[in-house]
RNA sequence: GGUGGUGUAGCUCAGCUGGUUAGAGCACGGCACUCAUAAUGCCGGGGUCGGCGGUUCAAGUCCGCCCACCACUACCA
């Protein structure tokens, strides 16, 4: 057995000023089925995620709260600890960038990119909003009775203070051979050419500290100064490693291997990134992947709006399992994708409940009603099945995971189900309820080459459905330890004891 | 404005380097079956492949123009 590759996945770090919502649960979900699918093929994993927790705005909500600012984080950003239970996300660590490691690696960092002469002391001036904790071009703003804004709304004033910049500008040429050098960095290649055609118009240097406000890591040797966003954000994907213990039990797992975001925050992982890294000498991610968004019923969602999906509300509603799998069945990863009840309840109820469901329970029911429950020894003899088996089961597994290693979760669920279909095409063309009077031999051989195809249908869902998979497993009479990829070439013993057989998923009745 | 992309059956989309009657899933209609969560299977209707022009023996598939829509266009998670 080859010593396993280590495998490590991460999600951004959520901003606490916000609530989860559809899109943070969506980023973890695929980020999770990634390192679940990783686990099952025998790979070291360490999947993180964790939460963001500095800046002006989370200052401004403790101050209003009346709170100081570390004790108001921790309340706050428990609601995203709290989806990585409500998702059953897998998550092997959970950073938080008020930790005291995460200071530690962020000014470590900075030490490093300063004693390399890539940082230096300037000003930054411009039009400012407070509100929007964030600076604006003069070409963006609308002037009314005097005052201007942004195009957030939100009122502007101009302001200079000073910063450390980043020579951001100085890697602009280094950033574009790396591209060129790993095709591959940046998915799907729309945001690619997106990043390159930036990166092209060239690049200024990057403002990475502020002095007015105090809720950030402070830069070291300048009291005045805390690091601002990304400088601190970005770093969370070494600290959670160890850094700059670079001796450290997890180190050995950078460079990354899927920085998995958002399509909103796709510069900063491309650009700014690997450019802080490289000025490090230290190894960028090997692929950042963004993810498009969700619209709700063919409406772009807004908190204005009103229309923002809370991923427990969904859960509650329709049950986890059928939520992850909807999540990433329904829409190519990658592009944005159209949430609605109607399709929801459509997957749910001929996918998940009519194609899947519905095979394992008249299959385990037909074994247990015509074999005493108990499991009918390998079959595969008959000519239809060599069909089933050969061109939908035994390749289905490297099929998968050639789709998930593309990021094509749709794709692979899609191979999933075609064989599903599949397998009900077999069982009505054997009828192995008829099979019992006329030919009682090729009935059990029938129903085994069934059982076998539930199996392979079950394992490999897992990283999408964890609980139900684990249940119709339970059902299959197939042992914990007996659940890998790897274990799918070991048949099941004959004569194997099923219990009796409960419908795994609950139809939605009245479709919207 | 610039750059990149999309426009194929009612809906969501596949269609690689141009080549026999343009495909899938869902939806819809008919038939079969009854082991199963009134589930499943089979058959079928339906498309001027955004528009115009061009290259070619041959174009959804290449070129030009036009129309519509989308993304990105700097320091906001």
């Amino acid at each position: 057995m080859k010593a396993p590759m280590p495998v490590y996945l991460t999600t951004p770090i959520y901003y606490v000023n916000d609530k989860p919502h559809i899109g943070h649960a969506y980023t973890s979900l695929a980020t999770d089925v990634l390192a679940r699918w990783h686990r099952l093929a025998g790979e070291e994993v360490y999947f993180l995620t964790g939460t963001d927790e500095h800046g002006q705005k989370v200052e401004k909500a403790a101050q209003d709260a009346g709170q100081d600012p570390q004790a108001f984080t921790d309340r706050v950003s428990q609601a995203f600890r709290d989806l990585t239970g409500a998702m059953n996300l897998s998550n092997d660590g959970f950073i938080r960038t008020t930790e005291p490691r995460h200071r530690a690696a962020c000014q470590a960092l900075w030490q490093r990119l300063a004693e390399k002469g890539e940082i230096y002391l300037g000003a930054y001036e411009g039009w400012y909003a407070v509100r929007d904790e964030a600076f604006y071009g003069p070409d963006e703003l609308t002037e009314r009775d005097g005052v201007k804004y942004a195009p957030s709304g939100a009122p502007v004033e101009w302001v200079r203070e000073p910063s450390y910049f980043f020579r951001l500008s100085a890697w602009g040429d280094k950033l574009l051979k790396f591209y060129e050098d790993n095709p591959d960095f940046i998915q799907p290649a729309t945001r690619r050419n997106e990043v390159m055609a930036f990166v092209k118009s060239g690049l200024t240097d990057l403002s990475i500290s502020r002095t007015s406000f105090r809720w950030g890591v402070p830069v070291p040797g300048d009291d005045a100064h805390v690091m601002y966003v990304w400088m601190d954000a970005l770093t969370n994907y070494i600290t959670a490693l160890g850094y700059p213990d670079e001796k450290a039990e997890l180190w050995r797992f950078w460079p990354a291997d899927v920085h998995m975001v958002g399509k909103d925050i796709v510069r900063f992982h491309a650009i700014y990134w690997p450019a802080f890294l490289m000025a490090a000498d230290l190894p960028p991610p090997r692929r950042v992947f963004a993810h498009g968004w969700w619209t709700n019923e063919g409406q772009k969602i807004s908190k204005s709006v009103g229309n923002v999906i809370d991923p427990l509300a969904l859960v509650q509603e329709f049950g986890l399992d059928p939520v992850r799998y909807f999540l990433l069945r329904e829409v190519p990863f990658g592009q944005d994708g159209d949430f609605s009840r109607a399709a929801l309840t459509n997957r749910l109820n001929g996918e998940l409940a009519d194609a899947l469901g519905n095979l394992a329970n008249r299959v385990l029911s037909l074994i247990q009603r015509n074999c005493e429950g108990k499991l009918p020894g390998v079959a595969r003899s008959d000519a239809d099945s060599a069909g089933l088996f050969g061109a939908f089961l035994d390749p289905l597994e490297s099929r998968m995971a050639q789709r998930l290693e593309k990021m094509e979760f749709h794709l692979a669920l899609e191979a999933i189900f075609e064989a599903v279909r599949e397998a009900n095409g077999y069982i009505t063309r054997e009828a192995p309820w008829a099979l019992k009077k006329t030919d009682p031999v090729r009935m059990l051989a029938v129903l085994r080459n069934l059982h076998d195809a539930l199996r392979v249908f079950a394992t490999l869902l897992q990283p999408f459905m964890p609980d139900t998979m684990a249940r119709l497993l339970d059902q299959l009479g197939v042992p914990e330890e007996a659940r890998s990829l790897s274990s799918l070439a070991t048949p099941l013993p004959e004569g194997l004891a099923l219990p009796t057989p409960a419908p795994l998923f609950q139809k939605i009745q009245n479709p919207a």
